[in-house]
RNA sequence: GCUCCCAUCGUCUAGCGGUCUAGGACGUGGCCCUCUCAAGGCCAAAACACGGGUUCGAUUCCCGUUGGGAGCGCCA
């Protein structure tokens, strides 16, 4: 068995697509489970479209998934004079040939030939030209047996080919003297020695053209595993309007690095019943047999659901860390973590699927002026429970320890005083007083953890309110 | 249009000829718990695209049909 090598190949222009991010998780988990390694390739060869801002988002984005690489980033522009000497080998020995023939000529030719019901190849015209360098302004073509099959054995779609006589002489050097993809392609994963080629299966109909490449450079093709493309809602290609498209914009959603790979890893991709699978899961399971075959849709509120479990087991101190930005952008100004705000996050994690929804709701303990929401104060801010709720702030104020239970049993004894008051009548009012908000942690709790002083300041406030409005019981 | 690929609940999937009254997860609905919201517990609805074969027996194998996707560049 040889040694694993992967590698990822994006082209620099734009984000980290969330297909583009599967693959490069696919490649990263392949090359860990087996010990091998993985290379990170820029294919910055489109001039036009790449970008250095979009090579560092890419990296950015790899580097949140905690997918590492071994070597790279390297770049196939810095590459040139490899795939230029790999045409010139190809050219001297005969395996390829320069094309006089223009693309206006070519389209020409091809017009007629497809409304004559013909399938349209190269039809061969400067094949047998042996045209010099001196030949004007040309291309040059890889010339493909006149027979055979271009076939392989893919580690996802199982037997795959197409016979020679199919594709064509195809060109591999345009009349600029660049390149093409194909070409520059095979040259790199020849050179870095990649044994495993796991990529979209937007590409598995380009392999035979590019094993005849290989063929003609007289090497080894690697192992090829296409893997499916990810689609949006509907089956339709993914786009911005079926939600995100980048992972930059999940991280900024509030969800977690583990919860994305998570997501990502599980479509298409399975291990019988699991579901869960964190970075050594994956890197001990991981496997491309089971990679299906047919398009997959990804789901958001599995997402969600995924976040939600990495938020509730997460450890406290890494989720602090993570929640952070969060709670200093909800807040508005820089916040200090203290103790309490720890023991609300705790309290918080069974009620957020994502940081964003966390911090909004820790937000209450991090800012000293509450809000009170218009809804929840009407229906909870009621002049009717003035005296309990006076009754509780004596009582609160006089608490020692300020502690859930010692909070819970002040609670029973001002219910009890006020006609048997449900726990709901006297609890959502004080909720609403101190959070502002009708939803919170368990309402002793909530007292706990935002402290005495606040909360009985935040009691008489409500209580001033009251007085202010003149809001009448129903 | 041509070539190739794919097809199990709404979604992601398990299944690799009998164990399938087709399993799990997410989502959805209901109930319980309950100071709100969650979480949690229990229950429910929900799929083998269609038609032919092969076989004693097909979700599983073969062929068509339909539906989806990819490729058909001097893009990557």
């Amino acid at each position: 068995m040889t040694s694993v090598c992967t590698r990822f190949a994006p082209s620099p222009t734009g984000f980290l697509h969330l297909g583009s991010a599967r693959t490069a998780l696919f490649n990263w988990a392949y090359a860990r489970r087996h010990g091998g390694r993985l290379i990170l390739r820029v294919e910055d060869t489109d001039r036009e479209r790449s970008s250095p801002a979009s090579e560092a988002a890419i990296l950015d984005g790899l580097d949140w998934l905690g997918i590492d690489w071994d070597e790279g980033p390297l770049r196939q522009s810095e590459r040139r004079d490899r795939h230029e000497a790999a045409i010139e080998t190809l050219l001297a020995k005969g395996r390829a040939y320069r094309c006089r023939c223009t693309p206006a000529e070519i389209e020409d030719r091809k017009a007629r030939a497809i409304a004559q019901g013909e399938k349209w190849t190269y039809d061969g015209r400067c094949r047998d030209l042996d045209l010099g360098q001196d030949c004007g302004s040309h291309t040059v073509r890889l010339r493909l047996p006149k027979s055979g099959h271009l076939g392989w054995d893919d580690l996802v779609f199982g037997e795959s080919g197409q016979d020679a006589v199919e594709i064509g002489d195809r060109i591999i050097r345009r009349s600029n003297g660049n390149p093409l993809y194909h070409l520059a392609v095979v040259v790199d994963d020849l050179d870095m020695g990649i044994s495993h080629v796991i990529r979209g299966a937007d590409h598995h109909a380009n392999t035979p053209f590019q094993i005849a490449i290989y063929r003609a450079l007289e090497s080894e093709p690697p192992k090829f595993a296409h893997v499916p493309l990810i689609v949006g809602p509907g089956g339709k290609k993914l786009s911005k309007r079926g939600g995100s498209v980048s992972v930059q914009e999940y991280r900024s959603q509030g969800f977690l690095p583990e919860a994305v790979l998570n997501w990502l890893v599980r479509i298409g991709w399975s291990h019988g019943d699991q579901e869960i699978f964190d970075r050594e899961d994956i890197v001990g399971l991981f496997d491309l047999a089971p990679i299906h075959r047919s398009s997959a849709q990804a789901d958001p509120a599995k997402l969600d659901s995924l976040n939600h479990h990495y938020i509730k087991t997460l450890p406290r101190a890494e989720l602090m860390t993570r929640l952070h930005p969060f709670i200093e952008s909800e807040t508005g100004c820089p916040v200090e973590l203290t103790p309490s705000i720890e023991e609300l996050v705790d309290l918080l994690r069974d009620r957020s699927r994502n940081l964003t929804e966390m911090a909004r709701l820790a937000r209450f303990l991090t800012v000293e002026k509450i809000v009170y929401e218009e809804k929840a104060a009407r229906k909870h801010l009621r002049t009717e429970i003035e005296p309990a709720l006076r009754d509780l702030y004596e009582q609160l104020s006089n608490l020692d320890p300020w502690q859930a239970d010692t909070l819970e049993a002040a609670f029973e004894t001002v219910r009890a005083r006020h006609g048997d008051l449900p726990m709901g009548k006297l609890a959502q009012p004080v909720r609403v007083a101190i959070t502002g908000t009708a939803v919170s942690p368990g309402i002793f709790e909530t007292l706990a953890v935002l402290g005495k002083r606040r909360s009985a300041a935040r009691i008489a406030d409500a209580l001033a309110y009251l007085r202010r409005t003149q809001r009448p019981g129903v």
